[in-house]
DNA sequence: ACTTGGCACTCGGATTGGGGGAGTGCCAAG
DNA sequence: CTTGGCACTCCCCCAATCCGAGTGCCAAGT
């Protein structure tokens, strides 16, 4: 009885600085909010629940706000997945049905879920490791030069310039291709390698150190995590950050554009299946110490391609972001794994 | 002698100002700067140069700093182009060496150039209208769909999917890319429409329904100015713009995000082969009052391709950043031409 | 054993009221 | 045309003050 009323005094007390922006004090919650007792036993369940480290004050004589540790709490136990009203689920359809290659998809997906989350989106492109291979395209550039593109059942399209001391003859060439697409079509990037084995053996002596190199580089391009990409968008959103500004709003740009950490804020997180959520300090990055992270994996259904996710300072709306998030992820997942 | 003084002073006043962000007044200008005359004297050049627009004092009995006509006039008469240290050419030339594709040329041009000015950098990819066609490609996805594969001679590579309402045999297809490719490789985009208007007759008519869906593709790759793309960096930097942060940064960080208006901020500068300067109101988008960009083309010596410039508050070091967006767009230009 | 109203107390934030100073404009003399 | 002098104007900074929301604790009520 009186834990469940602590737990419900938690969870208002995040709702309310959730869209107040403002320390909630003990009177302020027994109004709004319809627990039927007075504000002198709140602020005893209060006093409680800093004592436990879910909610402080930041100063004497203020109200609290929540902790990490108190956000954690509510996203755990005390709510749920908001799902998308259906005129939401209608805008996803119409905003991605209209993109035409990957580009266009992880493009549009980035900025739909800044506009619905209003926040700032991320969305790493489908791994390469985990896809397949479509179609291993070789063109000649000049007469030492090559430029391999690797093309994946995603629509990724990779490329490389392969520079050979020596000339390579069209005639090499065709049969390397074909000979490549062969070992290597409908294969998953992952075990490409292995089928390309014993490819040089079906070459002269005297044509293997060009073969060797092209293939070194399609070798290269397969077993690379190469860059992971990863697009941003919704920066503008920052500016609802908070009035407190340069010193909040400068690290968490600086790890923006730093690949790495959005791929680590992607990649650590858990199960790609479910959304996920690190709060605060959770974060592996100190600069991103007010931010949380809401994410999710996408792909086929077996199994994630690639991580989405929105970052917002940690008093964001869990419900309705984790909801838009989980949404939108499922969505470009089939998009994704259709194509 | 008058006006030579006058003239003088503006450029000690915006010299100042930049360096300091506060307004600056009669006595520290006399006394910093060599002129050799009095603060009396220099207050009624100030008087002078107030009344023509090119200064204005925030407050009554406050310093001057310089309008946005004050700038123009200093960027046009003042002051020259400062080249780069030695130093830092050979930053550029290292930094932008290792680069492997387009992607990556853009990519690291964007945080070379963001880092140099530590301001907020733009680059346009090289233009595909102005860029010749290096090898056209198409790969059978399934019966009925073909990925049509553009490679330009800037490194560039377009993608389009091509659903066909019949089966496109493998024969046929080779044929078609055989043809397509005769037609057209090495030819600028801008002409090659007209090389493939009569390559439909070399097919029986049976096929020639099947050929046009795919030549219709081809063609929208080429006429269409496509998505003219643009990559931003050096987002963070916005930090320095001031104290006087959300109102400034907010409408900053939104243009940033609308692709559109980076092409407009490039393209409508003048003379690609020059530095361009664009100051505070000049700019295409009345967000950016307080901001500058700072722009210039890049390709073979001929031609410029594309653009590529820093953004950053009127109040920036003019001088050095021309230098620096010279040098990077010099440099650039001369990698992606011998690409 | 909880809950509740009362009450003293504590700070942070907004407000107010002067100085202090940088900077200006004008004037009269060089 | 330049220069020193001088009165004047505001802005900025600081300190003192007040106000009130919010707290913690206690004693009484259920």
């Amino acid at each position: 009885m009186l834990e469940d009323r602590k737990l419900e005094v938690l969870r208002a007390i995040v709702e309310d600085y959730v869209s107040t922006h403002e320390p909630v004090g003990s009177k302020a919650l027994a109004e709004r909010h319809g627990l039927g007792v007075s504000p002198a036993t709140i602020r005893n369940d209060m006093a409680a629940l800093e004592d436990e480290g879910y909610i402080a004050q930041p100063h004497t004589s203020a109200g609290r706000i929540p902790t990490d540790k108190g956000y954690r709490l509510f996203v755990d136990r005390l709510s749920s997945v908001k799902p998308l009203s259906t005129p939401e689920r209608n805008a996803i359809q119409v905003f991605l049905g209209g993109a035409v290659d990957l580009d266009d998809i992880v493009g549009r997906t980035v900025r739909l879920l800044a506009q619905l989350t209003r926040q700032v989106a991320v969305v790493q492109y489908p791994s390469l490791a985990r896809s397949s291979v479509r179609h291993v395209e070789l063109v000649t550039l000049s007469p030492t030069r090559v430029l391999m593109v690797l093309i994946t059942n995603t629509g990724r399209v990779e490329q490389r310039v392969v520079e050979c001391a020596a000339d390579v003859p069209e005639t090499l060439l065709g049969e390397l291709r074909a000979l490549l697409n062969a070992a290597v079509a409908g294969v998953r990037l992952a075990d490409a390698p292995g089928r390309l084995t014993d490819v040089t053996d079906r070459f002269t002596l005297e044509q293997r150190p060009v073969v060797a190199v092209v293939l070194s580089s399609v070798l290269e391009t397969l077993v690379e995590p190469q860059e992971e990409r990863v697009v941003m968008g919704g920066a503008a959103n920052l500016a609802r950050f908070g009035p407190d500004f340069p010193q909040s709003i400068r690290p968490v740009l600086e790890a923006l554009e730093e690949q790495v950490v959005l791929l680590r804020l992607l990649g650590e997180a858990g199960d790609p299946s479910l959304v996920t959520v690190r709060i605060g300090h959770e974060n592996p990055y100190e600069g991103l110490a007010a931010t949380s992270v809401v994410s999710m994996g996408y792909g086929s259904e077996s199994e994630a391609l690639a991580k989405l996710g929105v970052l917002g300072p940690t008093r964001m709306d869990y419900p309705g972001t984790m909801g838009a998030v989980r949404a939108v992820a499922r969505y470009v997942g089939k998009i994704v794994a259709e194509a």
